[in-house]
DNA sequence: ATTTATTTTGCAACCGGTTGCAAAAATTAG
DNA sequence: CTAATTTTTGCAACCGGTTGCAAAATAAAT
């Protein structure tokens, strides 16, 4: 049905080798001869077969996208932005959701039967072994917002989540909450994990400040609210929290609203990720954002690289988190 | 680098087509043999190149999904839903993401270069004639979430959209609004034109009501805020208004906060999708629901019948939509 | 016009598998 | 135990391209 490279020779009496030349850039054929063939394969309609053109180069311009993460909103503006950029490059992607069993043996060996060129896995919480499967396979490999470490295994593209932490707390200390909250997310994630080390060394430095930590079993509005409702039935609240994620806050805000209790008159709560939501007016929450175009763009960079100097050393890219003031909190006195 | 069929061959001491049979079921092996090659593979950590076999079978088990939505987010939980269900099959999601200018050819090309089994297009905004031009190329082609014809050219699976905006209408009626409003989202989209005819057909049957309609420019919360902010300073504001959207009716609502408009005691909102911010306590958004994960269930069942068998004729599968009551609407009298 | 250097082209082998066909092996029948 | 069947196996061609190599064609140099 599809019309082949034979075709096309045919079609244009020449051989394949001259057709296939024609299509591959950077090859030695006529002026004369390539017109010859472009004529004969614009009538035909011909696309050359990527697949069957991969077998010998042993290039798919196939990029596995490896996520477990399809629930928060965050990652929508993550797949967009990342297949736009893999677009950009001439790279197709290959959608992995890692559902609750996969693990990485599994993901990796289903990438590799197609052969993808290289993977990007997105995930805040799986640990840095996940993807040194992947590279231990062979398959180039870099870890969008994943945890970093000082002597990577593969590239790492992301913020400095105990820098966020740290942040989260300096910003809370600096508004004279004297009684403060961390309320993480899943504690196996890295991110929450990461974060909620960096609060604490902030902490570290103030005795005098009471705090306490909570976490949530995922990074879910559902989780958040649950959460929060259990520390306010717990009782002996904290004047404010440093929630691991937007949709956690507000979770955490919906119950503290069924609560009665005011934000930020009562509470102060400040949120992670700066997803879209968190600026909207009825919702109007202070967060701290990471810069989610430049960690992808970077990513895909990365990976590109990898693709064309396939020995460069595993590097990690690090992106500053920023402040981003809304209603949630109280203004510094 | 890669270990292949023929390395397992030669350790097994058998022929090529002896691993290959092994690995394809359904074919005729004996046990001991199938037992010697599978401990060969096994030592040898083979496992079958996909794309290779495809060359020969015509078959990649690659399904293109296409979109060009990749901001709402409702689509979240379609890629999430769609990818799930599609690897339960053992089909891979290849992803397309329509930016502007991405026209049917293109988007049938790019996907034919990879020899796609079948292309998935989830969109509420394209036209039929998009998902035609695959079925056209040859590629099998399920239409989520689009619109349907009686004659349909290709298998569309989703809700009846006009329904949808007669049920919205007779909702806005039942409660006692006098003069109600339709905000689509593009009105290029489909789905936008679908619902907006409902509505007005509905109408129709009651000429003593009063309405009127505008459209935002993308189904987004910014479009919706302006769009409801445009509508304020025209004055002449209706008692309610049927959003084509959720995102884009809590843009609404947060335009009516800001002019200090009361939902739902002045003005009442009803929206559509119902994702899961809708039921968020602080939104709290009365909307209409469509039942997605049985939209997409069909929609992959329908693709993997083509696969089993190619000429069946297209189908409309048509699942009801449901209202969602909360807090945005006035209850009936 | 020759000879030499350069480009262009086709041949044929190969990428990693699959599969029709016939030979070989194992079963069953006689 | 031999003959007729059935099952298993390997050979070799093929899927749709790519590419090293040498022959053919063209261009440059003498």
């Amino acid at each position: 049905m599809p019309v082949t490279l034979k075709d096309v020779a045919n079609r244009a009496g020449v051989s394949t080798s001259a057709v296939s030349r024609t299509f591959t850039d950077g090859a030695s054929v006529s002026e004369k001869m390539r017109l010859k063939v472009e004529k004969a394969a614009d009538d035909l309609g011909y696309s050359p077969n990527a697949l069957a053109s991969s077998l010998t180069t042993g290039r798919t311009k196939l990029i596995g996208l490896v996520s477990n993460n399809f629930h928060n909103p965050i990652f929508l503006q993550v797949f967009d932005l990342l297949t736009r950029k893999l677009q950009d490059r001439g790279l197709r992607p290959l959608l992995l959701n890692l559902t609750g069993e996969t693990d990485a043996k599994t993901a990796v060996r289903m990438l590799q039967q197609y052969s993808v060129d290289g993977a990007i896995v997105s995930s805040s919480t799986l640990p840095p072994e996940f993807s040194k499967s992947f590279r231990d396979a062979g398959v180039p490999v870099v870890n969008s917002f994943g945890r970093f470490s000082t002597t990577p295994d593969v590239h790492v593209v992301g913020v400095d989540n105990s820098e966020c932490g740290r942040l989260a707390a300096r910003e809370l200390l600096k508004r004279g909450y004297k009684n403060i909250a961390f309320m993480g997310g899943p504690e196996a994630a890295t991110s929450t994990q990461d974060r909620h080390r960096g609060f604490l060394q902030e902490l570290a430095k103030h005795p005098e400040i009471k705090h306490s930590e909570s976490f949530a079993t995922a990074y879910s509005f559902d989780a958040g609210r649950t959460e929060m409702q259990h520390r306010i039935t717990q009782g002996n609240m904290p004047e404010a929290f440093f929630c691991g994620d937007d949709v956690l806050s507000i979770g955490a805000l919906s119950a503290l609203a069924d609560a009665g209790l005011r934000v930020p008159e009562d509470i102060g709560i400040i949120g992670f990720n700066d997803m879209e939501m968190a600026g909207w007016e009825n919702i109007n929450l202070t967060t701290i954002s990471q810069p989610i175009d430049r960690i992808l763009q970077s990513s895909v960079d990365l990976m590109v690289s990898m693709l064309t100097t396939p020995d460069s050393p595993p590097e990690v890219r690090l992106f500053p988190c920023q402040l981003v003031e809304r209603g949630t909190l109280r203004p510094a006195p």
